[in-house]
Order: structure tokens, then C-alpha cells, then sequence
DNA sequence: CGAACACTTCGGCGAAGATCGTAGTGTTTC
DNA sequence: GAAACACTACGATCTTCGCCGAAGTGTTCG
């Protein structure tokens, strides 16, 4: 029993476009169902209940059973990381593509990505807290300082760390803007701080998150960031994951 | 251009059994000749070329020519985080495959992953660490405390970090053994120390490590470890890898 | 109870791609 | 210069697997 041929067996399912789209709409921990994930990676719902077996079977899916339809999510937080360590070879991939993602401004300015916050306001964000020393970053993890648990601390930002004493967090490379964002204990209390005073809010069933009027002076005064949102804010944000039926979701 | 194609791209390259076990044996960061790649993934040398091509054109790896050889490595440690994120994964997969790696004892005890140590043996030095108080872990990342800074600098472990003040490392899911041990600035300073002071030497071409006496009596004073190596150490080490040619690599 | 709905199973079609034999290019060795 | 070697390119074969139409199970709603 080599590792070898374990590991392609998981890459082979990832390796399927339409699974990969599943994975991908799951990536920010929601949970959809069967016809919903059908429509988001383009195939018809026979098809997609396959892919969807296939994927439960090999633990990378859980499924809950609630009334007539199958709820989908991410079997664990450890399937995440794996999907967003392959996102970063993906893009980093050719050093052809230096291009960075056009479209889905609204994605591309803040979003999830699974438990933490990504995109434009997420890096900068990152920067900021780098630049004043209050994290320390680099691939292979990061930490809080004392000063940053104290500007935290200052702010309301519940770490949920009372019982476990270390703080970290690690750097997760934000696909849209190839630059480092937070992830970890510290970049889920920053998203759950951010929706909990309704700096940012869930956009319809898209993982894009819209800046609330509040978030933008919350985040001018806090970090120093300009996080007006785009001009083409909430137009279609779960359009571009349907690849054949651009039907609207129904939900 | 969304990324579910993206990842499905990347995936799929490594969903091949033959790619896979081409990428596992690289994980440990050595370079091997194509003609040894298709040894050890168990195809005929023209299909290895090919996938070979298609390894490098996707930049999974890095080729270096060489006279009329070329030799292959992981084209970086975003390659090898993303390879272990699937392991990782593949390990946990269906509940049912709850036993442990059969066979390669030497393996098993020993080995490296990358730029640090896997294994039996790191999994235990892991351990004390975190015992002690000389690290703290989780999934999210680990840091080391002052008095584990203070335990290596009195070790004489050089963690080239002069330039850089923070002091990380990470948990990294070991395969054999199903728990963490530890990568990462500090994981690569260990495996680098033990090197330079001959605890350990690689055996042969494999990836396995050998514990020498000096090995031993140091990992019993310094962890408190019964680090001897298994009885039926040194015995073709690689052969595990290939499938259906078990011919011996020519070097 | 019957209709609408969510989902699954089955079966055949079709395309993608993994494989290796043969043949070819460039490099080293004698 | 010829032979051995490492690797690559091409072509034919063959298996695998994604795909959807049609039909079947279980659930909800009127």
C-alpha cells in the first residue's frame, strides 16, 4: 500500500470539471443541495447525483438527509485546505498566466473563502496587520504578536481562545490577487467579527460578501482601507459558476 | 475563468496513477531521471516522457537537462504542500481503512518528507515538543515558544532565523502514522541538525533514514526516544514503489 | 389518493486519454 | 565514426468514464 496511487485516487475526483465546480461552490463551507450543485457545475442532475455519490463515498462531501433533498457540504475543514492547496499551484501553475482574474468584481473585492474573509479588503487587511507588526506572516504559518492580541483585544474581536492559549493564524494566497490573506483562528474571528457588527453581509447564495455603508467607515477607521465596493456591485455573482445552463438557481 | 476548471486541471494531472507515483517519489525533494521515474511509477519510458512533459508544462515540476539526462524535482514547496494537503486527505478518506501502513518497517520508522523528518521518530519528537511545552500545535499552525527557542539554542539547532524574528512550524499529517509532526522552519532546522551530526543518513536511493548508534543514544538523551532502528532494517527500500518492473534502479 | 418534486439507477453513446511498439533526435563513450 | 544510451514523437489500440434519456424510489403537498 503506497501513498502513490491513495493520493490519485482523490485527484482524480477533484480532477473532473464538474466535480471540481461542486467543490469549489462548497468551498466556503455552506451547504447545497443535490439539484443546486447540479446547476452550479453544469450538469444535469443524473449526472451530478453520480458525482455526488462519488464524492460522499471517498469522505470528501458529508451529507445530511432533511425532507426529500440532500443537503451537501465539505466533509471536513481538512477537504478545504486541500482544495485551496491545489487553487494555489493552479494559479501559480504556468508562469504564463500573470494575468489576474478579470470579471466578478464583486467577488474579486470581498468574499469568503470557507471560514475567513478573501479578496481585495482581505489582503489589505493582511497588509495592514503586517505592516504594524501586529502579525507576523510568511508561508509556512504566521502569529499574533502581544500587540496585535492587544489591537484585537481593543477592537471586540473574539478570538475564542480563552481555553487554548496559542494564537495563530496562517497565510492562505488569495486567488484573486495572488497576495497572501488571513486564514486560521484569527481569520475566522475576523469574519465572524465583520458579520456580526454588520460590516459585510452574504450576498444572495453567492460566496461574495457585500460592505455595508458601516464596514466601509468601520474599515477606513480601523485599518486605513478605501473598501467602497465596485460600481457593478451584485450583479450575477453565482452566474459565472454555471458553464452550460445559466439558469438562475431557484431556491 | 473561474477556478473550479483551474483546480480540476491541476487535479487531474495528478489523479493519474503513474503521475501520482511520479510526484510521491519526488516529495522528498531529491531529483530523479525520467528513466528512473518510469521505474518507479511502473509504466514504459515514452509514457513516462509524456507525462513527464505534461508534469512540467502544468510547472508541477522542474527539469534540468544535464548532459543527455534530465532530471526531474518538484518545481517547489507549494508542490509538495499541495501533494501532502492530498495525502493528508486520502488517509482520512471512507472511515473503514483504519490500519496502519503494512511493510517498509524502515519507512515507517524513518523517513523524510520533504525538508524534514516523517516517521515513527518524528512523530515522537513531536511529541516531547509539544510535551514540554517547546512548541504549541494545531491544525492551523504551530509556533515555538521561548523556552523551546532556548531548548534548540542550547542544542547548537541552527534555525536560520538571524534575519527572521518569527520562530514557525506546522503540523504535517504523518501517513504512516496518522499523527503530527512537525514541518516547517523548525521541522527543516531539526532534520537539517540531525544530518550535519550523522543522528541520521539516507539509505540508498529511498527516502527511508537510517538511525545510526550515534542516532540513537542522542534521540534517547535529547527527546527521551527509544529510536533503534526495526530489525529487518535496509531491505530494498524502494522497491515498494514500483509495480509491475521491480527491477532495480539503475544509478 | 394523486400530482409534483428531489433524487437515484440503468443503459448505451461517445470522447478523452493511457499505454506501448516503432522510429527518430541528441549526447556520451569507446 | 560507430555503438550505446537517454529521451522524445507518432500512431494504433483499448479501457475508462463522463454524459444524458428513460424509468424507478421515496417525500411532500394539495
Amino acid at each position: 500500500m503506497d501513498t502513490g496511487p491513495k493520493i490519485a485516487q482523490v485527484a482524480a475526483l477533484v480532477g473532473d470539471p464538474a466535480r471540481a465546480n461542486m467543490l469549489s461552490a462548497l468551498m466556503d463551507g455552506r451547504t447545497l443541495t443535490a439539484t443546486e450543485l447540479a446547476y452550479l457545475s453544469g450538469v444535469a442532475p443524473q449526472t451530478a447525483s453520480g458525482h455526488l455519490a462519488k464524492l460522499s463515498d471517498a469522505g470528501l462531501l458529508a451529507l445530511e438527509r432533511r425532507g426529500r433533498r440532500r443537503y451537501f457540504r465539505l466533509a471536513s475543514p481538512l477537504v478545504a485546505r486541500m482544495l485551496e492547496a491545489l487553487m494555489v499551484v493552479a494559479q501559480e501553475g504556468p508562469a504564463q498566466q500573470r494575468n489576474l482574474w478579470r470579471g466578478g468584481e464583486t467577488l474579486r473585492h470581498a468574499r469568503t473563502c470557507y471560514d475567513h474573509m478573501a479578496g481585495r479588503i482581505a489582503v489589505a487587511i493582511a497588509d495592514r496587520l503586517v505592516q504594524q507588526s501586529f502579525v507576523l506572516l510568511d508561508e509556512d504559518g504566521g502569529q499574533l504578536t502581544d500587540a496585535g492580541r492587544s489591537f484585537f483585544d481593543a477592537l471586540g474581536v473574539d478570538l475564542c481562545l480563552a481555553s487554548r492559549r496559542r494564537v495563530f493564524c496562517r497565510a492562505c494566497l488569495d486567488w484573486s490577487e495572488r497576495r497572501p490573506h488571513l486564514a486560521g483562528a484569527v481569520g475566522a474571528a475576523i469574519l465572524r467579527h465583520a458579520l456580526e457588527h454588520d460590516w459585510v453581509e452574504h450576498i444572495r447564495d453567492s460566496r461574495a460578501l457585500l460592505v455595508t455603508p458601516a464596514g466601509v467607515r468601520e474599515l477606513a477607521t480601523t485599518f486605513g482601507i478605501e473598501a467602497a465596493p465596485p460600481t457593478d456591485a451584485c450583479k450575477g455573482p453565482v452566474a459565472s459558476l454555471s458553464r452550460r445552463r445559466a439558469a438562475v438557481i431557484p431556491v
